[in-house]
DNA sequence: CTTGACACCGAACAGGTGTTCGTGGTATAA
DNA sequence: TTATACCACGAACACCTGTTCGGTGTCAAG
């Protein structure tokens, strides 16, 4: 039996807001958004579609209502365009930072997840909390999360986490080899470079994306 | 800070009960199975889940509750944490910058797909791409992606989108009110303040997040 | 001792929510 | 015509649900 085209509507309607908010939608939230001024016709054509097998409803209860098929169909593309990055913890000035383990032991911490269309390469990466305003020049700010790949060496140009052996540091800067010596490009092009002896400097792993929460910092 | 055990048995049952069930329970239903007779200390161990980030609450809605996080691997649960942002458009010094329309119109162009864990805020939620390098004093830079939430006031410290009408420029700043004038804070704290007449400043939205893919920036 | 933060309890309130009932319109079949 | 599903509306009811408020006890800092 066929629906008629206001059981569709619910029925999209029911699986868009339960995949939205995380929770179904109540009669009369499903009744304002469909155009039924009243309750009772929500609830007539929800059981046309219990009866038809397109959800389910639990009794008295507010929400008692699921949409029963729809999971895998949308749902492993989705899925599959989501890279989980292990946040291994914080970067500062001050510190080396903490890059991943050769061995291949699944890590079980804090993990950030980001859609793969935010990143061109997927292999080696990790996450980083900067701590401190070292990182001020390269407009990195105390707080923001930096998603690294693993790498030693880098091309010119490429924004790199270096730890500078002298100095005892950790700095993120973009990175250019000239005849005897490394510049250290600071982001915020009206800042002067750094320069330093290729001895001197460890690259530890290239900068992918950076990522500045704002609401979580106080002011 | 740590979860008492009885946050813990909570933030276990909301998860457990949301997988089971399909939706999210009530504050009563937490109380009754995790052994709480109040529901107001149901409430007040759930905002402290809110507050370590685990769980996301909307105010004065029966399950207005959702796990938040890595955790929470349903199979509805990866998809439903997602969150589909629109990108409007451009956001440079000299604009006014694109503000999502009051209609309900489905939007349909490109869209930024960010895991619900980012993002404290849902309504109104639009992202632009930075133009140009005027923003930098703000930690921000050519490329950019911010994620914003339309509104048009703002607490003190908030970092806002302004639109200065006098000078015709918009500008990403921290707002503070004080006096008879506005104070604008540059996010890099070696910078000097801005201040401006209250009229003379319009309030466009909040800045929620700030995400800078570093391979797409030529060097 | 006093103060304040923290955790908890019980009760009450306003609004949300599923359910039910009476009513009416519109087709199709007898 | 009458009968019978089917679909829809509005109102009322009882319970559910989130919120708020006053109060209690504990514990560490002052």
């Amino acid at each position: 039996m066929g629906l008629s085209e206001r059981q569709q509507r619910i029925y999209e309607f029911i699986t868009k807001f339960s995949r939205d908010k995380g929770r179904p939608p109540t009669i009369r939230e499903i009744g304002g958004h469909v155009g039924i001024s009243s309750t009772s016709v929500v609830n007539y054509n929800l059981n046309i579609l219990v009866r038809e097998g397109l959800i389910q409803r639990e009794k008295e209860v507010s929400r008692g209502l699921r949409v029963v098929g729809a999971q895998a169909r949308s749902l492993t593309g989705e899925l599959a365009n989501l890279v989980q990055i292990p946040l291994l913890g914080k970067i500062a000035a001050g510190h080396p930072i903490p890059v991943p383990e050769a061995g291949l032991a699944p890590y079980d911490g804090e993990t950030l997840s980001l859609t793969r269309d935010l990143i061109q390469e997927h292999e080696g990466l990790f996450a980083l909390q900067v701590k401190g305003n070292s990182m001020i020049d390269a407009l990195i700010n105390d707080g923001d999360i930096v998603v690294m790949k693993k790498q030693e060496t880098a091309l010119n140009g490429e924004m790199v986490a270096v730890w500078l052996k002298d100095e005892k540091e950790t700095t993120l800067k973009r990175i250019y080899r000239e005849k005897n010596r490394i510049r250290l490009q600071p982001m915020n092009p009206t800042m002067k470079p750094f320069f330093a002896d290729p001895r001197n400097v460890e690259v530890q792993g290239k900068v992918i994306l950076v990522v500045r929460q704002l609401q979580k910092t106080p002011a």
